[in-house]
DNA sequence: CAGATTACAGACTAGGCAGTCTGTTTAAGT
DNA sequence: ACTTAAACAGACTGCCTAGTCTGTAATCTG
């Protein structure tokens, strides 16, 4: 196998595990010898292929985290068709798989922003880069929409989107409680509603 | 001074100072010595009053989350005008306080669920207690409005309740970001934008 | 095949952690 | 004033943690 093939493979296999375990204990309460102890690598291993914990779980950030988020919160929203439409089944479908998923925890993004707030300016920096690409892709989405007349004319767009955000964020974290499926079904119910009160009022044409 | 009061004092001083250095930094993240060193008391006055780390933060929990969460969030949705009025005018305050306070690090509520989930399952049970104190009494306030005519009869009050829960859930853990007051403004304009979607509909009458 | 570089292994260090234990001071009761 | 228990002080233990360092096997290169 070429070397640098190998490298990359090693060090995709950390990242891959050493997400897993911080997202499901945490990352101050994961230590490096607990990811390693899941590889059955060493720690000359680990710091061969990285500078710190830290640089570490930058990388997590940029390689994994931000992929993640791509699928699930804003390659679903491409495309011509009603955004409020696509939306909805773009929550729907990413607390569907929470729902079904026992090693769900709730929102990556919103989970970590919680942790990192106020300890670690850096990683929260990383963390904030992502948020923005979902926030500008949601603005850019319901623009859109609202060219296409899909939209309200008086809506603020940025309103929208830091409305939905907040709400994405604060069910999922809601939702690792009791009754998940619950949750989630009266959720969409509020979202339908919310989001029928800023589509464009046919009525006006 | 009474033996039974300089217990209480001392206990009471401990509980304060611990649940600031928790809510800032995080229960794993904050130190027992961390937090003796700002009391400028010893190991031993600790383990004296309490059984462990654990066992202090259950108690800071019943004594002094529920009650915060009592002032801010329950307590000013008592009384018998409009609860969607009561409502935002709650989550204004509540907000407007995070705008202004540099220490405020998002919704303790929200911030100990995420930190706990997964890690310590007696912590969340009794976190879970206060979450659920708050959702019953908001149900409780939409349904007594459904009752005096304020909101639509066709209404699911325990889904507005996880609706509204999840919102400010979510803009607390956005708020501690950038901007935190434009945050505010966008997120009080949809939300208000949500309640008068679900307002009683004069025009039936 | 020789030598150089890569990719690890694992012992080790220094510091932090929750919790224990023994001792000392303070104050209440009599 | 003497006793007794409460309210601490602080050294100590055992364990965990991030990061270092030296050694070694595997692999590529000439």
């Amino acid at each position: 196998m070429n070397k640098s093939l190998k490298r990359m493979a090693t060090m995709q296999r950390m990242q891959i595990t050493g997400f897993e375990l911080f997202y499901a204990k945490g990352y101050y309460n994961t230590s490096v010898d607990d990811i390693l102890k899941k590889l059955e690598l060493s720690k000359g291993a680990f710091y061969y292929h990285f500078d710190s914990k830290e640089d570490f779980f930058v990388q997590i950030i940029q390689n994994l985290m931000a992929r993640k988020l791509y699928n699930s919160l804003i390659e679903p929203l491409e495309g011509h068709d009603n955004p409020l439409t696509l939306i909805t089944k773009c929550f729907d479908d990413a607390m569907e798989t929470a729902v079904h998923n026992e090693m769900d925890f709730g929102c990556i993004l919103s989970n970590f922003l919680t942790e990192f707030n106020g300890k670690n300016d850096i990683i929260i920096q990383h963390l904030n880069e992502i948020v923005t690409v979902w926030e500008v892709n949601l603005v850019t989405t319901l623009q859109k929409g609202k060219l296409n007349g899909f939209l309200d004319r008086h809506v603020d767009c940025e309103a929208v989107a830091t409305f939905l955000m907040s709400s994405y964020f604060g069910v999922r974290t809601l939702m690792v409680g009791a009754s998940p499926s619950a949750k989630k079904y009266r959720f969409m119910t509020q979202l339908r509603h919310y989001l029928k009160s800023i589509e464009a009022k046919t009525v006006n044409t």
